[in-house]
DNA sequence: TATTGTTATACTCTATAACTATA
DNA sequence: TATAGTTATAGAGTATAACAATA
Protein backbone atom coordinates (compact mmCIF):
# COMPACT_ATOMS: atom_id res chain seq x y z
CA UNK A 1 0.00 0.00 0.00
CA UNK A 2 1.11 3.77 -0.23
CA UNK A 3 3.20 5.35 2.12
CA UNK A 4 1.71 8.25 2.44
CA UNK A 5 4.12 9.65 4.84
CA UNK A 6 8.28 10.23 4.44
CA UNK A 7 9.00 9.56 7.93
CA UNK A 8 6.90 7.21 10.13
CA UNK A 9 8.12 9.20 13.21
CA UNK A 10 4.78 10.87 13.94
CA UNK A 11 5.95 14.24 12.64
CA UNK A 12 3.78 14.31 9.34
CA UNK A 13 2.22 17.55 7.44
CA UNK A 14 4.89 20.47 8.66
CA UNK A 15 7.21 18.12 10.57
CA UNK A 16 5.74 18.42 14.36
CA UNK A 17 3.21 16.56 16.47
CA UNK A 18 0.02 17.66 17.28
CA UNK A 19 -0.66 20.85 18.95
CA UNK A 20 -2.45 18.93 21.98
CA UNK A 21 0.60 16.74 22.38
CA UNK A 22 2.61 19.53 22.53
CA UNK A 23 0.86 21.43 24.31
CA UNK A 24 -0.98 19.49 27.20
CA UNK A 25 2.29 17.38 28.73
CA UNK A 26 4.00 21.36 28.43
CA UNK A 27 0.87 22.76 30.39
CA UNK A 28 1.31 19.69 32.90
CA UNK A 29 5.01 20.63 33.61
CA UNK A 30 4.43 23.84 34.04
CA UNK A 31 1.76 23.10 36.58
CA UNK A 32 4.15 20.79 37.91
CA UNK A 33 6.48 23.73 38.29
CA UNK A 34 4.32 25.75 40.03
CA UNK A 35 3.62 23.25 42.76
CA UNK A 36 6.30 23.81 44.91
CA UNK A 37 5.79 27.37 44.95
CA UNK A 38 2.23 27.32 45.64
CA UNK A 39 3.09 25.13 48.44
CA UNK A 40 5.51 27.20 49.98
CA UNK A 41 2.62 29.47 50.31
CA UNK A 42 -0.15 27.24 51.31
CA UNK A 43 -1.82 27.38 48.15
CA UNK A 44 -3.43 24.91 46.09
CA UNK A 45 -3.83 25.28 41.74
CA UNK A 46 -7.55 26.02 42.91
CA UNK A 47 -6.83 28.54 45.29
CA UNK A 48 -4.37 30.21 43.64
CA UNK A 49 -6.52 30.34 40.38
CA UNK A 50 -9.45 31.73 42.84
CA UNK A 51 -6.95 34.54 44.38
CA UNK A 52 -5.78 35.51 40.34
CA UNK A 53 -9.74 35.67 39.13
CA UNK A 54 -10.62 37.63 42.20
CA UNK A 55 -7.56 40.38 41.53
CA UNK A 56 -8.66 40.67 37.65
CA UNK A 57 -12.12 41.79 38.97
CA UNK A 58 -14.63 41.91 41.67
CA UNK A 59 -16.51 39.24 41.41
CA UNK A 60 -20.74 38.84 42.77
CA UNK A 61 -21.59 35.53 42.86
CA UNK A 62 -19.67 32.27 43.34
CA UNK A 63 -20.70 30.38 40.40
CA UNK A 64 -19.60 33.12 38.24
CA UNK A 65 -16.30 32.66 39.81
CA UNK A 66 -16.21 29.10 39.24
CA UNK A 67 -16.88 29.24 35.33
CA UNK A 68 -13.96 32.44 35.09
CA UNK A 69 -11.86 29.79 35.90
CA UNK A 70 -12.96 26.46 34.02
CA UNK A 71 -14.17 25.25 37.53
CA UNK A 72 -18.04 23.54 38.50
CA UNK A 73 -19.50 25.65 41.07
CA UNK A 74 -19.27 23.26 43.95
CA UNK A 75 -15.64 22.08 43.01
CA UNK A 76 -14.68 25.93 44.70
CA UNK A 77 -16.66 25.95 47.83
CA UNK A 78 -13.99 24.12 49.92
CA UNK A 79 -11.26 26.35 48.63
CA UNK A 80 -13.41 29.21 49.26
CA UNK A 81 -13.80 28.48 52.80
CA UNK A 82 -10.24 27.61 53.39
CA UNK A 83 -8.95 30.79 52.05
CA UNK A 84 -11.90 32.88 53.64
CA UNK A 85 -10.96 31.16 56.97
CA UNK A 86 -7.33 32.26 56.50
CA UNK A 87 -8.49 35.92 55.57
CA UNK A 88 -7.37 36.08 52.09
CA UNK A 89 -10.70 36.56 50.49
CA UNK A 90 -14.15 38.19 51.77
CA UNK A 91 -16.79 36.91 51.63
CA UNK A 92 -20.18 38.30 52.21
CA UNK A 93 -23.82 38.79 51.72
CA UNK A 94 -24.71 40.95 49.01
CA UNK A 95 -27.61 43.37 50.96
CA UNK A 96 -29.42 43.48 47.62
CA UNK A 97 -29.56 40.14 47.20
CA UNK A 98 -28.81 37.81 49.92
CA UNK A 99 -28.52 34.53 48.24
CA UNK A 100 -25.41 36.15 46.54
CA UNK A 101 -22.01 36.53 47.93
CA UNK A 102 -20.09 39.64 47.05
CA UNK A 103 -16.28 37.78 46.72
CA UNK A 104 -13.34 40.02 47.21
CA UNK A 105 -9.69 39.67 48.14
CA UNK A 106 -8.35 41.28 51.64
CA UNK A 107 -4.66 42.65 51.56
CA UNK A 108 -3.51 40.13 52.65
CA UNK A 109 -5.18 37.95 49.96
CA UNK A 110 -3.68 39.96 47.23
CA UNK A 111 -0.05 40.51 49.52
CA UNK A 112 0.23 36.48 49.19
CA UNK A 113 -0.97 36.41 45.52
CA UNK A 114 1.55 38.62 44.45
CA UNK A 115 4.16 36.62 46.50
CA UNK A 116 3.19 33.43 44.70
CA UNK A 117 3.55 34.74 41.54
CA UNK A 118 6.02 36.55 41.86
CA UNK A 119 7.53 33.09 42.39
CA UNK A 120 6.03 31.70 39.49
CA UNK A 121 7.17 34.60 36.74
CA UNK A 122 10.57 34.24 37.73
CA UNK A 123 10.88 30.64 37.14
CA UNK A 124 8.74 30.99 33.53
CA UNK A 125 11.38 33.91 32.85
CA UNK A 126 14.05 31.51 33.19
CA UNK A 127 12.15 29.12 31.06
CA UNK A 128 11.39 31.50 28.41
CA UNK A 129 15.39 32.68 28.67
CA UNK A 130 15.79 29.27 26.27
CA UNK A 131 13.64 30.77 23.52
CA UNK A 132 16.06 33.42 20.96
CA UNK A 133 13.88 36.69 21.74
CA UNK A 134 12.23 37.17 18.70
CA UNK A 135 10.16 33.87 19.28
CA UNK A 136 9.97 34.56 22.63
CA UNK A 137 7.92 37.75 22.22
CA UNK A 138 6.02 36.18 18.89
CA UNK A 139 5.30 32.87 21.03
CA UNK A 140 3.89 35.15 23.70
CA UNK A 141 1.51 36.98 20.93
CA UNK A 142 0.38 33.87 20.07
CA UNK A 143 -0.42 32.58 23.54
CA UNK A 144 -1.94 35.43 24.03
CA UNK A 145 -4.19 35.56 20.70
CA UNK A 146 -5.30 31.65 21.44
CA UNK A 147 -6.17 31.97 24.63
CA UNK A 148 -8.18 34.76 24.53
CA UNK A 149 -10.38 33.10 22.04
CA UNK A 150 -14.14 31.74 23.36
CA UNK A 151 -13.68 27.80 23.70
CA UNK A 152 -16.03 27.29 20.97
CA UNK A 153 -13.46 29.08 18.08
CA UNK A 154 -11.06 26.90 19.30
CA UNK A 155 -12.92 23.57 19.67
CA UNK A 156 -14.73 24.74 16.03
CA UNK A 157 -12.97 27.34 14.02
CA UNK A 158 -14.22 27.75 10.86
CA UNK B 1 -0.23 50.14 51.46
CA UNK B 2 1.76 50.50 48.42
CA UNK B 3 -0.41 48.78 45.58
CA UNK B 4 2.66 47.57 43.19
CA UNK B 5 0.43 46.82 40.27
CA UNK B 6 -0.56 49.36 37.64
CA UNK B 7 -3.86 47.35 36.77
CA UNK B 8 -5.13 44.73 38.73
CA UNK B 9 -6.41 42.60 36.18
CA UNK B 10 -3.88 39.44 36.72
CA UNK B 11 -1.37 40.96 34.10
CA UNK B 12 1.04 41.87 35.83
CA UNK B 13 4.40 42.19 34.79
CA UNK B 14 5.24 42.02 31.10
CA UNK B 15 1.31 42.40 30.79
CA UNK B 16 0.44 38.47 30.46
CA UNK B 17 -1.30 35.98 32.67
CA UNK B 18 1.01 33.10 34.13
CA UNK B 19 2.32 30.50 31.43
CA UNK B 20 0.08 27.67 32.81
CA UNK B 21 -3.06 30.09 32.89
CA UNK B 22 -2.70 30.60 29.30
CA UNK B 23 -1.67 27.00 28.40
CA UNK B 24 -3.52 24.45 30.18
CA UNK B 25 -7.17 25.81 29.32
CA UNK B 26 -5.81 26.04 26.11
CA UNK B 27 -4.95 22.13 25.94
CA UNK B 28 -7.86 21.57 26.80
CA UNK B 29 -9.96 23.13 24.23
CA UNK B 30 -7.62 21.30 22.16
CA UNK B 31 -8.33 18.15 23.56
CA UNK B 32 -12.14 19.01 23.21
CA UNK B 33 -11.49 19.81 19.37
CA UNK B 34 -10.05 16.71 18.93
CA UNK B 35 -12.46 14.41 20.48
CA UNK B 36 -15.47 14.55 18.00
CA UNK B 37 -12.78 13.18 15.62
CA UNK B 38 -11.65 10.61 17.72
CA UNK B 39 -15.18 9.64 18.82
CA UNK B 40 -15.77 9.44 14.66
CA UNK B 41 -12.58 7.18 14.72
CA UNK B 42 -13.81 5.06 17.80
CA UNK B 43 -10.41 6.15 19.50
CA UNK B 44 -10.37 7.49 23.20
CA UNK B 45 -7.65 9.93 23.47
CA UNK B 46 -4.91 7.22 25.44
CA UNK B 47 -5.42 4.82 22.23
CA UNK B 48 -4.72 7.29 19.66
CA UNK B 49 -1.85 8.42 21.69
CA UNK B 50 -0.74 4.93 21.51
CA UNK B 51 -1.47 4.66 17.83
CA UNK B 52 0.78 7.87 17.44
CA UNK B 53 3.71 6.58 19.84
CA UNK B 54 3.95 3.20 18.11
CA UNK B 55 4.10 5.40 14.81
CA UNK B 56 7.03 7.15 15.97
CA UNK B 57 9.51 4.03 16.58
CA UNK B 58 8.43 0.58 17.37
CA UNK B 59 8.14 -0.31 20.70
CA UNK B 60 9.71 -3.26 22.72
CA UNK B 61 7.65 -3.02 26.20
CA UNK B 62 4.47 -2.01 27.24
CA UNK B 63 6.14 0.08 30.40
CA UNK B 64 8.15 2.09 28.17
CA UNK B 65 5.07 3.03 25.70
CA UNK B 66 2.84 3.99 28.58
CA UNK B 67 5.89 6.43 29.93
CA UNK B 68 6.54 7.63 26.55
CA UNK B 69 3.01 8.85 26.55
CA UNK B 70 2.88 9.65 30.14
CA UNK B 71 1.15 7.08 31.44
CA UNK B 72 1.05 4.30 34.36
CA UNK B 73 2.02 1.09 33.06
CA UNK B 74 -1.55 -0.18 34.46
CA UNK B 75 -3.18 2.50 32.57
CA UNK B 76 -2.54 1.09 29.06
CA UNK B 77 -3.42 -2.37 29.21
CA UNK B 78 -7.26 -1.80 28.21
CA UNK B 79 -6.20 0.04 25.82
CA UNK B 80 -3.99 -2.11 24.23
CA UNK B 81 -6.71 -4.53 24.39
CA UNK B 82 -9.11 -2.77 22.53
CA UNK B 83 -6.62 -1.96 19.47
CA UNK B 84 -5.61 -5.64 19.01
CA UNK B 85 -8.99 -6.87 19.32
CA UNK B 86 -10.14 -4.43 16.31
CA UNK B 87 -6.64 -5.70 14.75
CA UNK B 88 -5.00 -1.92 15.15
CA UNK B 89 -1.79 -2.87 16.70
CA UNK B 90 0.17 -6.30 17.06
CA UNK B 91 1.15 -7.20 20.53
CA UNK B 92 3.33 -10.28 20.51
CA UNK B 93 5.72 -11.97 23.42
CA UNK B 94 9.58 -11.59 22.32
CA UNK B 95 11.19 -14.80 21.37
CA UNK B 96 14.26 -13.40 23.18
CA UNK B 97 12.43 -12.99 26.62
CA UNK B 98 8.71 -14.09 26.55
CA UNK B 99 8.01 -11.73 28.92
CA UNK B 100 8.11 -8.66 27.21
CA UNK B 101 5.43 -7.68 23.98
CA UNK B 102 6.89 -6.46 21.01
CA UNK B 103 4.15 -3.73 20.46
CA UNK B 104 3.66 -2.95 16.23
CA UNK B 105 1.11 -0.97 14.64
CA UNK B 106 -0.63 -3.15 11.94
CA UNK B 107 -1.10 -2.10 8.30
CA UNK B 108 -4.96 -1.23 9.61
CA UNK B 109 -3.49 0.80 12.59
CA UNK B 110 -1.64 3.38 10.54
CA UNK B 111 -4.41 3.92 8.27
CA UNK B 112 -6.47 4.85 10.99
CA UNK B 113 -3.93 7.12 12.65
CA UNK B 114 -3.10 8.77 9.93
CA UNK B 115 -7.20 9.37 8.63
CA UNK B 116 -7.63 10.50 12.37
CA UNK B 117 -4.65 12.57 12.18
CA UNK B 118 -5.57 14.47 9.34
CA UNK B 119 -8.94 15.31 10.51
CA UNK B 120 -7.13 17.03 13.63
CA UNK B 121 -4.77 18.26 11.54
CA UNK B 122 -7.26 20.06 9.22
CA UNK B 123 -9.09 22.06 12.43
CA UNK B 124 -5.44 22.62 14.21
CA UNK B 125 -4.83 24.52 10.36
CA UNK B 126 -7.88 26.57 10.27
CA UNK B 127 -7.03 27.64 14.49
CA UNK B 128 -3.52 28.71 13.45
CA UNK B 129 -5.32 30.58 10.43
CA UNK B 130 -5.73 33.68 12.88
CA UNK B 131 -2.35 34.40 13.68
CA UNK B 132 -0.23 36.63 11.44
CA UNK B 133 2.38 33.92 9.74
CA UNK B 134 4.93 35.34 11.09
CA UNK B 135 4.45 34.86 14.40
CA UNK B 136 2.48 31.56 13.46
CA UNK B 137 6.18 29.53 12.56
CA UNK B 138 7.77 31.27 15.78
CA UNK B 139 5.02 29.85 18.00
CA UNK B 140 5.22 26.39 16.39
CA UNK B 141 8.63 26.40 16.82
CA UNK B 142 8.87 27.77 20.32
CA UNK B 143 6.41 25.46 20.46
CA UNK B 144 8.35 22.57 19.50
CA UNK B 145 11.52 23.96 21.48
CA UNK B 146 9.63 24.02 24.62
CA UNK B 147 7.95 20.54 24.42
CA UNK B 148 11.06 18.34 23.93
CA UNK B 149 13.00 19.95 27.01
CA UNK B 150 13.01 17.28 29.57
CA UNK B 151 10.21 17.38 32.12
CA UNK B 152 12.84 18.37 34.51
CA UNK B 153 14.09 21.29 33.31
CA UNK B 154 10.40 22.25 32.63
CA UNK B 155 9.92 21.84 36.44
CA UNK B 156 13.44 23.91 37.78
CA UNK B 157 15.02 25.75 34.55
CA UNK B 158 18.33 26.99 35.63
C1' DT C 1 -41.32 29.07 40.30
C1' DA C 2 -36.46 30.34 39.69
C1' DT C 3 -31.84 31.15 41.49
C1' DT C 4 -27.66 31.04 44.82
C1' DG C 5 -25.21 28.48 47.53
C1' DT C 6 -24.58 24.09 49.89
C1' DT C 7 -24.43 19.20 50.82
C1' DA C 8 -24.66 14.35 49.45
C1' DT C 9 -24.07 10.96 46.08
C1' DA C 10 -22.19 8.65 42.23
C1' DC C 11 -18.93 8.30 38.71
C1' DT C 12 -14.46 8.64 36.38
C1' DC C 13 -9.79 8.72 36.43
C1' DT C 14 -5.53 7.53 38.44
C1' DA C 15 -2.24 5.46 41.53
C1' DT C 16 -0.89 1.53 44.70
C1' DA C 17 -0.47 -2.93 45.85
C1' DA C 18 -0.87 -7.81 45.10
C1' DC C 19 -0.46 -11.69 41.77
C1' DT C 20 1.49 -14.63 37.46
C1' DA C 21 4.81 -15.87 34.44
C1' DT C 22 9.08 -15.71 32.97
C1' DA C 23 14.04 -14.91 33.73
C1' DT D 1 15.52 -12.38 43.35
C1' DA D 2 14.11 -9.42 39.92
C1' DT D 3 11.27 -7.89 35.95
C1' DA D 4 7.03 -7.55 32.45
C1' DG D 5 2.63 -7.82 32.42
C1' DT D 6 -1.90 -8.31 34.62
C1' DT D 7 -5.56 -7.82 37.96
C1' DA D 8 -7.78 -5.93 42.09
C1' DT D 9 -8.23 -2.43 45.28
C1' DA D 10 -8.25 2.09 47.05
C1' DG D 11 -7.90 6.98 46.56
C1' DA D 12 -8.36 11.56 44.38
C1' DG D 13 -10.80 14.40 41.54
C1' DT D 14 -14.98 15.59 39.20
C1' DA D 15 -19.72 15.82 37.92
C1' DT D 16 -24.77 15.05 39.02
C1' DA D 17 -28.54 15.41 41.78
C1' DA D 18 -31.03 16.69 45.82
C1' DC D 19 -31.66 20.33 49.42
C1' DA D 20 -32.17 24.98 51.98
C1' DA D 21 -32.55 29.89 51.69
C1' DT D 22 -33.97 33.79 49.28
C1' DA D 23 -36.18 36.13 45.60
Amino acid sequence: MAQSRALDDGTAHDGRRDLAAMIVPLGRALMAAESPVLRAHGLSMWAYSVLLALGEEPVRTQNALAQAIGADKTRIIGVLDGLQERGLIERRPDPGDRRVRLLSLTAEGRRLRDSAQAGIRERETRLLARLPAADRTAFLRALRTLSSLPEDEIIDPE
